[in-house]
This record gives C-alpha cells, structure tokens and sequence, in this order.
DNA sequence: TATACGCCAA
C-alpha cells in the first residue's frame, strides 16, 4: 500500500519504458488501494484519485499503449458504477481487445442496461472483435432479460458453428434464455443433451418447473438436488411464493434457516417480498432487523425491498424515512454521472405505494419532485402515476400525464396502454378509452380486460359481453381479472343467465374461481332480487366465512328492500371482520331503526373498546386545477358558509318536487359518520352544491367518492339534476352513476 | 471479466 502511495505522489515513476510486469502488478496494488480508502472515505476521495491515477497514465502513455492497463482502470469504474467516467475512458482508449468490450459490456448487463449492453455487442461485431465465453455469457443473459427469443437462439447457432465450443456455463445461459422466453421444447432437449450439469443448471430446472407453474414437479426436484446451496433455496422460495403458496414458502425459509443457510442479498429480497405478500409487517421488520445485523442496508436491492415492504404493508412513513437516504445518495450520484436504475426503482415504489395506500396526492408531489430533479422515468414510474390519476378521477390530470408520456417518446407497451384504457375508463371518458384500446396493434388479455372492466364500470353489461365474446373469437384466452369484469358487468346489467353462464365458463378455460368471483355471483343473484339462491350460493360453496360476500348480499337486501333477511346478515359481519368500522355502525344503525337504542349504544361501545379503525368517506371535486375534498359534515372549506345555505335552499326546492330523505338507507356501509351526521351533510351533497355554486349553469358536474354512494344521496342527486337541468356525474367505488332529467344510467341499481 | 435465485406497473 505505502508504495502505490508513493507512486500516485511521483507519477514521472510510472514512465513507458518501465511498464514492465512488474509495474503492471503496482498499477493492480493502486487501484486497490483506491478502492479500499474509497470504502473507508467515500466516494469523493475515491473519485480525485482515480482521476488522478488516470491523468498519470494518459501523460505517461502508458494508457494508451498498454492494454492490460486501460482494461484494469475500466474495470474499476464499472465496478464502481461510473458509468459516464468508463465511456470516457473506453472512447479514449487507442487500443481495445475482447475484453475492453467486455468489460463494458457486462458493466452495463450487472446494472440492468440490457439494451445499452446489447447496442456494445453490435459495435464490436461491427468491428470485427471476435467475442470470447464472458462476452456470450452476458450476452445471453441479456437477451434473455430482454425476452430477445430471435437474437438469443443466432447466438446460439453461432456458438455451436464458430467451433468456440460449449461450457457448462454457457450452456447455463442458453438453458436460462429458453426457459425466460418459454421456449419449453429447446429446454428439455438441450437439458438432456448437456454433458455436464452443474447446480446451476439444476436450480435453472427448478426454476423452469415453478415458471410453468409446475410446483409438485419443481418440489420433487428440490428435494432431489445433488446440492441445496443457498441460491436453490432462493429459487423454491420465491417461485412458491409467485405461485402463491406462500405457506409452503415460509416453512421452506424456515427449513433453510434450521439447516444452517446464511442468507445471501437475493435472500433478504425474497423473504421481505414474502413478508409483504403475507402481510406480515412483523415478519418484515424482524427481517429488516437481520439486514441491519448482517450490515446490508445499503444494497441497493435490499433496500428498494425494505421501502418495497413498508410500501405494501401500509406503512408509508417508514418507507419514506428509508426513501429520503435513497434521494440523498440519487444526488450524489448523479453530479458523478454515476448510473442510477436502482434509485429509479425506489422512486417507483414509493409512487406506486402512495397510490396503493390512497395517497394521491403524495404519489403526484414524488412525481414532480422526480421531473424536477431529472431522474430517469422507467415505465414502472409511469405505469403507476397514470394509475394514480385513474384512481384519483382527475381527468384533466390523466390527459396531462398521456401527453408527458408522448411528449418523453416513452414506448407505450402493453402495461401502459392497459394502465391508460384503465386511467380513462375511470375518469369517465370512456371514448378516450376505446380510443386507446382501437389504436392497440394486437391487444393482449390484459388490454382487453381493461376495456372490458371499463365498460362495466359505465355500466354498459352489453358492451362488455360483446367484447369479452369477440376476444374469445380472436383466439386469445381470458384470465382470472378477465371474468372478474365481464361477471361484474353482468351484475350490473342485470344479465343474470349470462352472468352464470360466465361463471360455468371459467371451467372450460381451466380457471378457478377465486374469492372474488364468488363476490359477483352473490352480487349477480342479489341485485336480480333471488335474495334466497344467493344465500343458498354462499352456504353450496362454503362462503360464510367471507365478510365481503355477506356485505354484498347485505346491499342487495337493502335493493330490495328486505330488512329481516338484512338485519339478519348484519348481525354476522362484526364477527367475521372485528377490526372493520363498516359492520358495526351498520348493525348500531339497523339497531337504531329499530328503536333499539340500548343494543345500538352497547355495538358502538364495543367498537370503541376493541379500538377499531374507521375508514372515512370523503368526495372530492375538481375545479381549475384544484382539487376540492370534502368529509361529511366537512366545515373546512373557506366557502362553507356558502355552501351550507346553498344546501338548504336546495333540498328545500328539492322537496317541492318530490325529494323526501329516506331514513331506511342505514341500513348501508356507507360513510362513518352515518348516524352522528345528518343525511343531509353527506360529503357527495357537500362536493356537488360546491360544484353547483362555482360553475356556471348547465355545465356537467363531476364527483368522485371513495365509497358506495347512498340511496338518499342517489335520490338527492337524481332530483338535482332534474331541477337545475344539469348532468352530474358520480364515481363511487364501484361505478359511475350518470344522472341526467332525474334518472341515473344505473337503472338504480347499485 | 461470465451463467441460476431478488425490488417497481395493468
């Protein structure tokens, strides 16, 4: 170490003439030493250096006329991620040879740069560089992240006629392209015929078995590995848990522990992934506890699955306090032109969080920041911010994020364009949706069934159906969300035959229904009124358990008006979901209809003592560019006092023609404050008189609310719009309502 | 200097 020092001090040291081995060696000795005072001061100091060593090397020549040297100095920078630093040198440096390529090559392969990575590999064809093992081995790998199936199998044909002769390792990777393009047949036949199989290859077979969704089989072959090491382990694990047996794959973690495995990076990724899926925080910050101990916070992996984690388990705070490093390092990295896909994918998540977690506002803010601050947009990030404007309603918003999309040349892929159908269909322009969907070349399954469950989001059950039967015509076959929107679309049109034709349908295309298809089946038998079959259903296909299902039986009693059977159901809900506010204000409130005050105090007591969370109902309106929220009862908005008289006048104007508030409607899940605020201060009544008093008249009037609307406010609502002559248009959580001369689209039926 | 297993989107 003392000697690199002194040559880094004495650069006239390093002349031409004493490039000898030995030199090399000291050169080898300096950049170790940079390195290790780069981990012990950071980064700063490790940057002045390898600039300094490189400026010696350029005015020695020894740069540009010894190869070795060039080669080492890139290696350095690539492996320290200094991706515009390695550029430079690699266009200065005279001579290259396969493995300057190859060094650069694979630097941009281990960051994700598969494309840039590729674009390397042509450039060196184009110069005539014959590719050694390393070089196809990333190669490989790269076409196979990129699904590149074409560009992957002439390599392999190149392989096999240039005579460079195959390797276990390069035989891995052509193994691991063919199982990642599901080119099924190719992987068998090569597998068999492979001479030497490593446990590489073995876990490449397992990992095949779970990718077809085969898990008895890769389970069997598990347990007959030659050799568990700990990326086999990794490998059972997390297909287990993608092909949702996360039961299974938590004995496994467990089993790997107990049989003495030390967790690698890929280890802490899949088990903090396990722990989201199950929705186990406890879990999850028992392992973040591990990472600490282990000293890997800082991977760049673990901690995108860290905020990933917090993320999923709701809990935002968290994962921004581990955020807030990640943009500190993003910073840093980017004046040292420094590569960043990993800082793009903690952005991505905390978007995609904050929009899971209803935090539209949050998502939109870290958008902003991350334009402003320039960092590179993946179509992750876009995917999820068109997300957050379909959630959020905002129409305007939706328009402005398609037009950035355009205005970036972000290839809009087929995640995208669904997000897009998805983001206009929910903000009610269902024409800009078709219009996406009609200019999508070969629309694949996940397309259609956006434009599928947009159409029955408008409540178009016909529209839907044909679609879903045309798609079918078209070859392409439905998935599991796909029947969730056409039977949601039956429900709601009432096409009761269809709808359990559907259901039967699901079989044939070797699809089971999951919890939430039975949901709709409930729905479908309740809202056509056959109150009694849908019960029947629920009990033939052992449902009671299920407080959704029971909720939705309970709406359509309330369609129809039965009150015994709802009163009965009521009283199920608060023991099937203890921690859910809905049920037990709607039993307190049924009690209270009743007369029944004593038992409706002691529900509410009891709700209390168990320390339930209650989850608000809120409705929002957007006017030039503001979006207005308000709550029941809501008093914050600086025009209240406006609003509230205006309230008055009208349901006072209202009740001339016919209004009268319907006191039966709590028997709903609707908002919290049911019971304790008027009807009449209902946050949707609060949002449309605001949308009334600041818009001229005739002009439609658009809300969304992040529950079910209720009847009197679907009443309330439906006489508005016959005595102002306005169109108003209400988003609830499950559909639009279109209300226009005192009727609404739904038929009433909700 | 290479291959398997990990994070973010409908």
């Amino acid at each position: 170490m003392r000697w690199t020092c002194e040559y880094l001090k004495h650069p006239h040291l390093l002349s031409p003439s004493n490039l000898t081995r030995n030199l090399i060696n000291t050169y080898k000795f300096a950049f170790l030493h940079i390195q290790h005072s780069s981990l012990v001061n950071g980064d700063s100091t490790y940057e002045s250096k390898i600039k300094t060593l490189h400026a010696n090397l350029i005015k020695n020549g020894s740069l540009l006329h010894n190869l070795q040297v060039g080669n080492r100095l890139l290696n350095r920078c690539v492996e320290s991620l200094n991706f515009g630093y390695a550029q430079k040198l690699f266009d200065e440096m005279l001579y290259r040879d396969v493995r300057t390529w190859t060094i650069q090559l694979s630097g941009f392969a281990r960051v994700g740069s598969f494309s840039s990575a590729l674009d390397c590999f042509r450039r060196m064809q184009n110069e005539c560089v014959w590719p050694n093992k390393f070089t196809l081995s990333s190669v490989l790998k790269c076409c196979s992240s990129l699904y590149e199936l074409r560009m992957g199998k002439s390599v392999h044909g190149w392989i096999v006629t240039s005579g460079i002769g195959l390797d276990v390792t390069l035989e891995n990777s052509i193994l691991d392209l063919y199982v990642k393009c599901e080119a099924f047949d190719y992987v068998k036949k090569l597998f068999e015929l492979m001479e030497d199989r490593d446990n590489v290859s073995w876990n490449i077979m397992v990992g095949a078995y779970l990718h077809i969704g085969e898990v008895e089989k890769s389970l069997c072959l598990f347990e007959r590995l030659p050799e568990k090491v700990v990326a086999s382990w990794n490998t059972i694990i997390d297909g287990l848990m993608k092909n949702g047996f996360q039961g299974i794959a938590l004995e496994l973690l467990y089993r790997m522990i107990i049989s003495g495995h030390v967790f690698n990076k890929v280890t802490f990724s899949i088990a903090l992934n396990l722990a989201s899926s199950l929705s186990n925080v406890e879990l999850g910050r028992r392992i973040h506890g591990c990472v600490l101990t282990f000293g890997v916070q800082d991977d760049r992996f673990i901690r995108n699955s860290l905020i990933d984690m917090y993320c999923k388990c709701g809990e935002m705070e968290k994962a921004s306090v581990l955020f807030r490093k990640v943009s500190r390092d993003f910073l840093r990295m980017r004046n040292a032109k420094t590569s960043c896909e990993a800082e793009i994918v903690s952005w991505s998540s905390m978007i995609s969080g904050y929009v899971r977690n209803g935090e539209y506002d949050d998502a939109f803010k870290t958008f902003r920041s991350m334009v402003c601050e320039q960092v590179g947009m993946s179509k992750f990030t876009l995917t999820s911010i068109v997300s957050a404007c379909a959630n959020a309603g905002i129409l305007v918003l939706g328009r402005q994020m398609h037009a950035y999309i355009m205005k970036v040349g972000h290839k809009i892929d087929a995640h995208l364009s669904s997000s897009l159908i998805d983001m206009y269909a929910k903000c009610g322009s269902l024409d800009d949706a078709w219009k996406i969907f009609k200019q999508t070349d070969n629309p694949n399954v996940v397309q259609w069934t956006s434009m599928i469950s947009g159409c029955a989001l408008h409540g178009q059950g016909r529209e839907a159906v044909k679609l879903f039967e045309h798609m079918t015509k078209k070859g392409i076959r439905p998935n599991e969300v796909t029947f969730i929107g056409v039977l949601t679309a039956c429900s709601h049109a009432g096409l009761l035959e269809d709808g359990c034709d559907y259901f039967k349908l699901m079989k044939g295309h070797d699809l089971k229904p999951g919890f939430e298809h039975f949901a709709c089946m409930v729905d479908l038998y309740g809202r056509a009124g056959h109150l009694n079959e849908a019960k029947e259903f629920i009990y033939n296909n052992s449902l009671s358990h299920l407080s959704a299902i029971w909720r939705s039986l309970l709406s359509s009693c309330r369609l129809h008006k039965d009150f015994a059977m709802a009163k009965r159901v009521s009283e199920k809900l608060p023991q099937l979901e203890p921690c859910d506010a809905g049920p037990y204000i709607l039993l307190s409130n049924m009690l209270a209809t009743e007369h029944k005050w004593e038992e409706s105090a002691k529900v509410r007591r009891l709700m209390k003592h168990r320390g339930v969370k209650k989850h608000p109902g809120q409705s929002w309106i957007q006017l030039k560019n503001l979006v207005h929220t308000f709550v029941a009862g809501d008093r914050s908005h600086p025009q209240d006092t406006e609003i509230y008289s205006y309230l008055e006048r009208l349901i006072g104007r209202l009740k001339e023609i016919g209004y009268s508030s319907d006191v039966q409607m709590v028997i709903q899940d609707v908002e919290e404050e049911q019971g304790e605020v008027f009807l009449s201060l209902h946050s949707e009544k609060l949002a449309l008189v605001y949308g009334i008093i600041s818009t001229p008249c005739g002009t439609p009037i658009q809300i969304m609310k992040n529950l079910r609307v209720c009847t009197d406010c679907h009443n309330f609502i439906k006489c508005t719009s016959q005595l102002l002559d306005r169109e108003i248009i209400v988003r609830d959580i499950r559909r639009f309502h279109q209300f226009k001369n005192g009727r609404c689209s739904c038929g009433d039926y909700w």
